[in-house]
DNA sequence: TTGTCAACCTAACAAGCGTTAGGTAGGGTT
DNA sequence: AACCCTACCTAACGCTTGTTAGGTTGACAA
């Protein structure tokens, strides 16, 4: 039976590719640099995954489950009927932790997916589309007086102003993640002076 | 005398490499794309540019000076005193032109600097500050109401919902670009629904 | 005790990388 | 005519890349 306190190698090697991933990009991450991180030599890490294509492809549907389990799990916290705002907040919550507070795996989705090679993106996209879909329908259930296309172009802005706060967002700093999900759900529904 | 009807090599070369970079980040691009879709040979890229690393920071160069110019165009067109509304819309369509109309360089700055290494990045952040910081002055002069804190979170909010939409953005799909940036001013000053 | 198997290692492979040295063709100037 | 300079080329350099084949080790099972 493995010991509880080292995590086994294959987590290892997963954690730093993500790690690395998530700093480098997937062109500029190296096979030896993901195994010297994980505390074995580059051959070994065929032992766990078939490729470096592989090995990427897993950090980022790891990331995707974890992406969408947030989101069904504040779905099911949530009164139906509560107003716009709460449920809006809960969810930019649920994702800016997501994407912010639980390691690179998530993070590895928003900063170097488009760093891949399109053959290996097309083997992520779609649990990335069905991961659109929920909040898809999400926008569909709280703003009914936008058509289907206007409420895409809002999802993507809102996306867009989540997602890009992983280039500069600093857990140490002196904005809480409470207070950057708060202040990008209130000036998404009532604008920046309200 | 060069022949009017081609562009010369140099601009070639950095024309290809913008192109690339977009497409394929710095680490995932090579030196003999480049020179291939340029129509010469490797080594001759040598000729132009000292080195991968300088061909790629004369890109990022390039496309902030285009991005300044805009900015800089916008600023002389407005009148100082025009509402909040019409001064935000302006900068806004300038940055969204500059970024999706002004061909690969300026896309390059938003897609593919994340991708460089930090040695490179460096030589880049100079522009990349002082544009930012048009920015802030900007939103200082139009939100008094806010701190200089509550101003640049807003200012980044906006940026991400500006510049993620290089990645989804279809100039021949059926939302213009008129039609994207009132939106994302819009829905900034006034939340989704006004 | 013997065998099995996961989890590593070493050492190498071909291919591709950024880069360089040296050459050449042709227009422009003197 | 002689020269020079720009804009390329060829051919290679040393190095790194992803990947593979063939060990070695130690824990566990029969």
């Amino acid at each position: 039976m493995a010991v509880l306190t080292e995590t086994s190698g294959r987590l290892r090697v997963l954690d730093a590719a993500a790690e690395l991933f998530v700093a480098q990009g997937y062109p500029g991450t190296t096979l030896r640099q993901i195994a010297a991180t994980a505390g074995i030599k580059a051959g070994s890490v065929y032992h766990h995954f078939d490729s470096k294509e592989a090995l990427f492809v897993a950090v980022l549907n790891e990331g995707m489950v974890v992406m969408t389990d947030a989101f069904a799990a504040t779905q099911v916290d949530l009164d139906e009927d509560a107003d716009t705002d709460t449920q809006l907040l809960a969810h930019v919550r649920a994702h800016m932790g997501a994407v912010l507070e639980h390691g690179p795996y998530t993070t590895a989705h928003v900063t170097s997916f488009s760093s891949a090679p399109e053959a290996v993106r097309a083997q992520v996209v779609p649990e990335r589309d069905s991961y659109e879909q929920m909040w898809q329908s999400l926008f569909a259930h709280l703003f009914t007086n936008l058509d289907s296309q206007a409420v895409r172009l809002h999802r993507l802005i809102l996306f867009g102003a989540m997602n890009s706060a992983s280039e500069w967002f600093d857990p140490d700093g002196d904005v809480t993640l409470d207070q950057l999900s708060s202040t990008i759900c209130e000036q998404f529904l009532h604008g920046v002076n309200p």
